[in-house]
DNA sequence: GTCTATAGTCGGATAGAC
DNA sequence: GTCTATCCGACTATAGAC
């Protein structure tokens, strides 16, 4: 009696090894061989269901978007909801808090979806076609609902500024996989272990805060200058 | 009458190529052929001067500290001075934003020094030998210095928070570098210009500001929780 | 669908003339 | 120091048996 092969079929073992190996070495110095050793497929498969190494490069680009957005969706509709209902400054707060701590805990802890950033920050500093695929999906609606929170927070309108904002928190929590080769030095965080996480979520979400009271604040200011 | 010859030699030509080529491919995209067609020299000019592509780069690698390195000697010396004559906490916020509009300046706005900071993402994304040479000279005095003013800014005397407090700092930065492909779409930016640079330093100034406000504050309240 | 064998290409490094 | 020519290894993709 024979057990059945529950792994994966070799076409989705491709796109999970994919996912590892071209996130740990970007996809220039990813070779089909790698890709093929991990899957434990033959190397011919790759061409046989992806057509090329771009080709599944592609599919694990879409892959990583469907398993993003999934992850967004409940996030995204509560904010398009309340939105919808009218959003309380107070309310838009708790929502920015949980949208910060989650995104730490998406780039930083869960080890599924840490590869998912490292992949996505390459795109970002040398965009290919794959870009076009993930930013719309991904960045547009994170960031678009960012700049609503803020502007909910703040009374903020002009838009740019409430970009601008957005854009910097999300520097707050890129520079700790962006720059993870100096936290590393710096901090002594190797992992980044629940109590790191938990650190690096306090210390974002508390200058994230202390940001809005800031553009908050100016909004009341004449001319926008500080007294 | 010959005109002699005054451009670099093919060494140093090969140096000022490299930067621009790893810069924008990586190490691992980028071939002798790419480097040498760009420095003008023949291919057999790499391993005769450097032993290898590798040589080459961690050639270019010392370079680029080198550079950053006399580039930040006025800002890193000033601060010494001071802070052995005692620093105040408002000299000390004149200095961080002094040292943060540089940063902006260096990683967007200088096109000879933006390819470098190119390069020291990707060694921070994935490190090599390269990143040993370069952490100690720029990277770890920079962060020690922004430790520094941030402790006499504020008053914070754990040293960890200082440093959190810096990479977030750096964070800021270092988004519109990393997320360049994100801020292009999201604020239509394509250079950066001269207009443009003035508003991220304005905009991430601000907010430093306010992160350090902050951070006093909490100094003060009891048991560090605010009230 | 999965395998072996191999074609075809390219890149890094070397040899040796000048 | 600079050039041409070339080697050798590694890679992606294909052909075709099973």
């Amino acid at each position: 009696m024979n057990t059945p092969d529950t792994r994966p079929d070799a076409r989705q073992r491709l796109i999970l090894a994919g996912v590892e190996i071209f996130a740990e070495n970007g996809f220039n110095a990813t070779t089909t061989r790698m890709l093929a050793d991990k899957a434990q497929v033959n190397l011919s498969a790759i061409p046989y269901y992806f057509r090329s190494k771009e080709g599944l490069y592609l599919a694990v680009i879409e892959h990583i978007a469907d398993v993003l957005s999934a992850h967004l969706e409940p996030f995204l509709s509560k904010i398009q909801h309340l939105a919808e209902t009218g959003l309380s400054p107070e309310a838009a707060r708790g929502l920015l808090r949980d949208g910060l701590a989650t995104m730490v805990a998406v780039m930083c802890g869960d080890p599924g979806t840490v590869p998912f950033s490292q992949i996505i920050l390459r795109e970002q500093m040398a965009p290919s076609a794959a870009f076009d695929l993930i930013y719309p999906r991904v960045m547009e609606r994170i960031l678009t609902a960012f700049v609503m929170l803020i502007g909910a927070i703040t009374g903020e309108t002009d838009e740019r500024q409430c970009n601008l904002q957005a854009l910097l928190f999300i520097g707050q929590v890129l520079v700790f996989r962006g720059g993870r080769a100096t936290v590393n030095r710096r901090l002594g965080m190797t992992g980044y272990n629940t109590d790191e996480i938990a650190e690096i979520q306090e210390a974002i979400i508390s200058r994230a805060m202390a940001a809005l009271d800031f553009m908050a604040a100016r909004k009341t200011w004449p001319g926008g200058v500080r007294p």
